[in-house]
DNA sequence: AGATTTCTGATTTACGTACCTCAAAAACTG
DNA sequence: CAGTTTTTGAGGTACGTAAATCAGAAATCT
């Protein structure tokens, strides 16, 4: 039988009331009692019942979301999981605010960030963009013991408790050896389509893309990366300017959301012989990839990245590991063949 | 705040014992007062507290897992998994024994099902091996309430549980893709290596390569498959053969195990230029990667099919749905760039 | 030593559910 | 209609933990 707070007390020969005391951080117990206790933790194997310190506790977990506005299809994917997180939200004890926040706009974030109060809030979860402003906000939440996961998008070297995204320069790297792969008895262009170069997660992937193919695809040239703001129309027209005017592009990578324009784009040259590699599974990227239109789709499961953020955020809570081989995201590579 | 079987009672006009008869089926209730609760039970939109009825009920999960044993590098990655999750069993309730049965032996398996107590145990996992005698343990299973996952294969058409593993004819299509792709200037011929065409999930994937080559790939042609009951020292053996006495070899499917023997095989080819493709990720074929004799692995998450089929089990004793999303195992493709 | 402060023990209530008993009410029998 | 059976109510105890109170013991200080 799993060992309880009352097997702990007898065994350290102290009361119950005691072994709470040392269990919760509560005052009151000398530096030796607290020493006898635990030793009987250890030597029993005690684990907390988390359940029925829930229940007595009446635990729930306040947490907020803050995501992007918009109409990136990836981004509203994004908080439809969340919204199925919070569908589940009285089985899973957790109490789910969704903030939306104007995209590209880091003090709109900031400002948002700044509203979170640490005393009704327990976690939160943030798209990050990467200025002084939001790590500043998000270092007061984590001092005032505020849980914070980074989704999609990270802050490298701060205090966040969890990242729940990819690496971005193994995907565009991963990107790169595909298209090399896909190409790899003739030369050419590759049209590389970026959202915007000061997003930490575009940046990452062009270097990462950058890399694979100067080092082991040097028959492959790059142009670009072409900027469009992740606007479908401009990525259109950044792409039909690209093969119209250049007969040398043999493949394109679209490290950004817009796949929409791409797909238009691509419609219009349907006889050319093109390897197209793009990011993140939507209703359009999924079509066009069955269509033969894009070779191959570099996803992250945004799912899964909601669910981990918010069992990294309880078990950070509770004061408990979580796992870590359960909270990492893959770097989806998907064909016509092994969508889900 | 949460209803509450207080709430109910309240809310229904009847007494707490009622409500907890029609809740957990117990005899002695009318059918228009089970209806009057069911129905206040909806307007309120009670959920019930697992945690706490499990406190109440003292409920552990006793669960059974049987894995093949010999040394196969992915079913020890299992079985090391099945072993995690056996750590954290005083965590989540469970109660893991492990069963190891002799490999390519139907009939051990079948007679490892019928030990099983459909008294003590709530639930079974199991690498299936699609035979009569087992599909009939196994339904047998399923008739005296027990939960039964299969595990990596799967029993088709049977009334198991869940099945917690890859669609492997889409799997088998992948490979042939990426194949097909890295090899599109140059036609060839594609050896094919298996370990034995009676395991449903080697025939799958055979299958489903063969399906793409031909009608996407026509200028690559399939050689084998050759079988080598995963024998790493009989898949060297029949590679080195293949490679030195066919010079238009291009590339070469694994979709066994054994890889070991393959990558010896390919040591000793190094200048030749051939597009490999394996399965399951263990430490030979991680290595082969990174070294550039292997292009891509196929794989399938072992410890995301563990938990899931925890999480089912689990779910299925429960009375509740599992989370289809979370519970879909992929089909993951890794090159070099995208290790996890 | 006595006074004071710091610890500790004993006990209680609560969380939401399960499960048990016993009595009472209601619904059926003949 | 009494007698029987079925259904319902009221109440309690338990699960493992949290959190509180209050009295008493032990340590520290003067």
């Amino acid at each position: 039988m799993r060992p309880t707070v009352h097997d702990i007390a007898s065994e350290a020969g102290v009361s119950l009331a005691t072994v709470d005391r040392v269990l919760n951080g509560r005052p009151g117990v000398r530096r030796q009692t607290i020493a006898k206790v635990e030793e009987a933790i250890k030597r029993l194997g005690y684990v907390r019942d988390v359940a029925a310190a829930n229940l007595a506790k009446r635990r729930i977990y306040p947490l907020a979301f803050i995501v992007p506005g918009g109409p990136n299809s990836f981004m509203r994917n994004l908080e439809a999981e969340i919204r199925a997180a919070e569908a589940r939200s009285l089985i899973d004890r957790t109490s789910i605010r969704i903030e939306r926040v104007t995209p590209f706009d880091p003090s709109a974030l900031e400002q948002t960030l700044s509203t979170v109060d640490p005393e009704t809030v327990c976690g939160v979860a943030l798209v990050a963009t990467d200025t002084p402003g939001v790590r500043a906000a998000v270092e007061r939440l984590i001092a005032a013991g505020v849980g914070v996961v980074t989704l999609v998008s990270d802050l490298p070297g701060s205090q966040r408790t969890h990242f729940s995204g990819i690496d971005n320069i193994a995907a565009g790297r991963t990107a790169g050896r595909l298209i090399g792969r896909f190409c790899s008895d003739h030369g050419g262009k590759v049209l590389v389509v970026a959202g915007s170069m000061t997003l930490s997660d575009h940046m990452h992937r062009a270097q990462g893309f950058a890399e694979v193919l100067e080092s082991e695809f040097g028959h492959l040239k790059i142009v670009g990366p072409k900027e469009t703001n992740d606007d479908a129309a401009r990525v259109e027209q950044e792409v039909e300017h690209a093969l119209a005017g250049d007969k040398d592009i043999v493949a394109i990578y679209n490290l950004g959301a817009g796949n929409r324009g791409l797909i238009e784009a691509l419609g219009k040259h349907r006889g050319r012989r093109l390897s197209v590699v793009g990011h993140e599974l939507t209703a359009h990227s999924r079509q066009a990839l069955g269509d033969g239109l894009f070779d191959a789709i570099i996803n992250q499961d945004c799912g899964h990245e909601v669910r981990s953020a918010i069992r990294v955020l309880k078990a950070r809570a509770d004061g408990v590991d979580p796992l870590t081989a359960q909270e990492r995201i893959r770097i989806d590579v998907f064909l016509k063949d092994n969508l889900p």
